[in-house]
RNA sequence: GCGUAGGUGGUAGAGCGGUCAAUUACAACAGACUGUAAAUCUGUCGCCCAUCGGGCUACGCAGGUUCAAAUCCUGCCCUACGCA
């Protein structure tokens, strides 16, 4: 059986875990680290997927739960699969809906997100202690039942539901179905969910190992996906340790690190993790990509890594300046003629003012979150680009160290 | 000129004797956003001190009634529509 997946390391960083190389899929390669732009619903918000691959966006990773909800698997099946359906001819990933169980249950209705600081932490009151709480996700044993956010109608996902989903959609690199959970949870609600979450991911292997071909005569959904495990643990050095010595036992073609992370020591989480994981397979830190915690991972060696924040805060007026990030709605910018980072080569930064972005934001055109998600994209992308750059070169720290000193400049002033 | 309806905070527009510094929306100002419930959400939004709170000036202008007026009365000014 051939595999779905190659993975080559170029070259690894001195005295960390760092490393540069390239994944290879049915789709073409990937040069890693790299950032993976998200799609969840099989669209980059307020892009064509021509201007994501222009922006230099190498894979786009859509979700299982909202793809399921909407169109329905089936539509993308018979679609020929998400790349035919959304027009994108490079690699892709699927979520597995894990996150959702984290967002749509314990984070439901609260102003929680699985990145906390650690002095605000102590204050969290565990999630699950009272079911006084409308949520529209819950666990059992064996899987989840989910409210839909569309009409509300209830659908239960196990671990081979979700992979048989992830197969139907047919994304060259699937996760195994998991439980992210808060970073509010103590240690022994973080220990039972582990359990769960291993057990759900022998489940989704063994499912996705003993899948038949979605149509007859084409291959099998393991010779042409591969599936990536994901730990968990929580903010724990023990229960991360085990995660990935559990998951690092079960042959998988990669892993994801997810999960809930105090934003101060996620360093040593991932760390930890990393240590543990087989050298040859990649890894994907899921959910991260501030630029702080991008040379983090980096250096830890994460390969991949998505993350909503570049896309969101774009629609939301925000960009990212080599001097720390700016919200184009402030006054500051209404008279601003120069463009949003001046070093900068996206096409937004070629070609518009801050002047002419903040005005399209005020006036509500939706040309802005095209415009400002354009920036992001390019700013993020290529910041990780140029990590691996600097990696191969041998430059990865006076990068990091010149990069982090003018990007903390706005905050220090 | 006569008739009618009105004049409220940046705008629109509630309120029609005390619970009104005044509902709400928009605008404005700031903040948040980390495997997308998200082109979303939160806060501020008369002035002055202030942590709760307190003081001052305010609902066209000037008087008046009342313990109390954005709200009732009188006059004046202005606006819109109707008739000359």
């Amino acid at each position: 059986m051939s595999k779905p997946l190659k993975f080559k390391i170029e070259k690894k960083l001195n005295n960390s875990l760092g490393r540069a190389g390239v994944i290879s899929t049915p789709h073409g390669d990937i040069e890693t680290p790299a950032f993976v732009t998200v799609g969840t619903k099989g669209t980059v918000k307020a892009l064509s997927p021509e201007q994501v691959k222009d922006l230099g966006a190498q894979v786009v990773l859509a979700n299982t739960y909202h793809l399921y909800l909407q169109p329905h698997d089936y539509i993308i099946r018979d679609a020929g699969g998400i790349h035919k359906f959304m027009n994108w001819s490079g690699p892709t990933m699927t979520d597995s809906g894990g996150f959702q169980v984290f967002s749509l249950g314990a984070a439901y209705g609260k102003n929680i997100s699985k990145v906390t600081s650690a002095e605000s932490a102590p204050l969290l009151l565990p999630e699950n202690s009272e079911d006084d709480v409308v949520k529209i996700a819950t666990i059992d044993h064996d899987g989840v039942t989910f409210k839909s956010i569309i009409d509300g109608s209830l659908h239960y996902f196990t671990p081979e539901r979700s992979i048989e989903i992830q197969h139907n959609i047919g994304a060259d690199i699937i996760f195994a179905f998991d439980e992210c959970t808060s970073p509010n949870e103590p240690l022994r609600y973080q220990q039972e969910a582990l359990d769960r979450t291993h057990r759900w991911a022998k489940k989704s292997l063994e499912y996705h190992k003993n899948a038949k071909p979605i149509h007859l005569g084409t291959k099998f959904p393991s010779e042409r996906q591969a599936l990536f495990g994901i730990v968990q643990g929580g903010r724990f050095e023990e229960l991360r340790k085990e995660s990935a010595t559990v998951l690092a036992g079960m042959d998988f073609d990669g892993y994801g690190i997810g999960g809930s992370f105090a934003k101060e020591d996620m360093g040593t989480a991932v760390k930890w993790v990393n240590e543990i994981l087989p050298e040859e397979k990649p890894r994907h830190l899921l959910g991260i990509g501030e630029p702080e915690d991008l040379f983090m991972a980096v250096e830890n060696g994460c390969d991949l890594f998505d993350c909503v924040a570049p896309t969101r805060i774009a629609r939301n007026g925000q960009v990212y300046t080599r001097f720390g990030k700016e919200n184009l709605l402030n006054n500051k910018f209404i008279e601003d003629y120069t463009q949003i980072d001046s070093e900068c080569d996206c096409y937004t930064c070629k070609n518009y003012t801050r002047a002419y972005v903040a005005h399209l934001f005020r006036a509500k055109e939706m040309f802005a979150a095209t415009l400002a998600s354009i920036h992001n994209l390019y700013f993020i992308i290529n910041l990780v680009k140029k990590m691996r750059e600097s990696m191969l070169n041998d430059t990865f720290h006076e990068f990091k160290n010149s990069f982090l000193e003018g990007y903390r400049k706005n905050k220090d002033l």
